[in-house]
Order: C-alpha cells, then sequence, then structure tokens
DNA sequence: CTTGACCCCGTACCATACTACAGGGTTTAC
DNA sequence: GTAAACCCTGTAGTATGGTACGGGGTCAAG
C-alpha cells in the first residue's frame, strides 16, 4: 500500500543522515513520531526532510541539539505567547550575532595573513595567527 | 622560587578552563608543552591564556579540535612554505564564510519571524516558527 | 509463495571532548 | 616543620551525538 509520505529509509536517503538517527531524534524529541501504518511503520511527510536539514544546518554552527530542539520548539507550544516566543527568538538572534562577529574577526585574520604572505622568497616569519587568539574575549 | 610565567592552576584560572583540560590540550598538541620546574611542574608563558581563550572561542563556533589545531599551526616561520599556508588559510576563509551566510540566514529568519509576530496571542496563530524547519533548505 | 530489501525494537558500542580519581611528590604559609 | 594547597602521572569515567547489531516481522517482485 502506497500512501503519501516517506518510508523511514527514503526520508534518510533524502536528508542524507543515517536511518538510525531518525530513531535517534525520535527518542530526543528533536523529530516528532510520525503516524504508523498498520504494520508499525513510520510514515513520514515531506517536510522532515527540511527539518532534519534545518538540524543539520545548525549543528554545523555549533548548535547543540538541545538548543535546535528549543528552537523548534518554540512554534508548538501553545501554552507560550507571543511576546515570549519574540523574547526568545530575539535572544537567539543576539547569540547568532555574536557569533558571526567572531567569525569575521577570524575570516579577517587570515586574510590579514594571506596577504602578508604572498612572497614566495625571502626570510622572515610571516606573522600569522598573531592577530586571532585575541578574539575570543565575546 | 618564582620566576615569570603561570602555573597549571593560575592559567586554568585565568583562562577560565579545568586544570585537566590544560593536560589534555597538551596531550592533544593544542597547547605546546612548556617547560618545567626542576620539580616537574609546568611553567607557562602568559600567553597561553590568549590562545586557550582563542580555542574556547573557536569552539563555540563550531570548530572541532582538530580545525582549531590546524588552524593555530598555521603560523609560518622561515621552516613552512608560504605558498601552502597561504592555500591553507584560503581554503579556512572559505568555510568561515560559508558559516558566516548559513548564520544570517538562520538570523534573518528569525528576524523575520520576530516582526511577524508581534500580536499577543498565543504562538499557535505566531506566523515566525513556521518557518524555521524550511529555512534550511538552502 | 518465497526471497531480498526494508522496517521494527532494544541494546551495545564508538568518537570527541572533557573531567575525575588515586597515589604520590612539592610549595607555601603559619 | 608541618599541614593545606598545589602539582605530577596514569587511567578511568562522563556527556553528547550518533552508529551498529541481533533477532525478528513486512512487502513487492518474480
Amino acid at each position: 500500500m502506497e500512501l503519501v509520505g516517506l518510508t523511514a529509509g527514503k526520508l534518510a536517503k533524502a536528508a542524507e543522515v543515517n536511518v538510525e538517527t531518525l530513531r535517534y531524534y525520535e527518542r530526543r524529541g528533536l523529530l516528532p513520531e510520525p503516524p504508523r501504518k498498520a504494520s508499525g511503520y513510520r510514515v513520514y511527510p515531506e517536510s522532515a526532510v527540511d527539518r532534519l536539514k534545518f538540524i543539520k544546518g545548525a549543528q554545523v554552527l555549533g548548535f547543540t541539539l538541545e538548543e535546535i530542539q528549543e528552537l523548534l520548539e518554540m512554534r508548538l507550544d501553545t501554552k507560550t505567547n507571543r511576546a515570549d516566543v519574540r523574547q526568545r527568538a530575539t535572544k537567539k538572534v543576539a547569540t547568532i550575532q555574536e557569533k558571526i562577529d567572531a567569525l569575521e574577526q577570524m575570516k579577517q585574520a587570515l586574510e590579514h595573513l594571506v596577504h602578508q604572505c604572498h612572497g614566495s622568497g625571502s626570510s622572515a616569519e610571516c606573522p600569522i595567527l598573531e592577530a586571532i587568539p585575541t578574539f575570543s574575549g565575546t
């Protein structure tokens, strides 16, 4: 029987994650429990692909699964009011901005280094990452 | 005997890390082996504080210790090949830029949501977070 | 109607990045 | 000159985020 939706395997492939990861996320509450067929097989909506990609993307940016869960749960919680959601979203924005700033500094330090060291010849030390270690105070 | 430099405990406190972490980083090669006193006690230079703060900062940005090590080792002295270092630095700049871009998108999506959701009802009708799972598709 | 691909569950194992001992010397402050 | 505070080493344990496996049902094709 073929109704709409994805099987675990299809979803895993589409989102480029391991099948086991789906179950893991489900246990953690990151992926909502999908409906099941009579056989017990999970049937995921197409949107699950985006959700997984979001999770993966956020992870690369240094968010923990717990933080990602917070982001994702903000919209489901009908008990929280808008002001609360707004406040938390705003806070996340600030966190994200801090990360961006730190990355910009890091990037600039590296670019500086690249420019300083374009000569192939002579001697002296090319002062590379001396600049970088100073950014982290934030 | 009190010569210049920091003991493990002082360094750990100054950099806000666990003392054990210092040894761990040393084992991993992230923190160079400092000179020792006759007793065997490590004597760290002040600069170790910055190095540790850099490591901590970079971690928050989603770099693994291995990647951080690469960054830190990228100082070119006379023994390293400049072209090689430049190439690697350029590559790092690109990955950093990717992170920045992803974070910008995330930020914009959240800011958009914050603007959309200005009322005071329940978050269920708040269009904000509907968008989250989809903004990562990029 | 069977066989191979797929799914289920529970549990065990893995890598990364710490963190915590245990057992034993060293320093420093009183 | 002794006790608290600190340092050493090696090794073991923890948390997070998966990943693998065994034992067993399910489904679609031939």
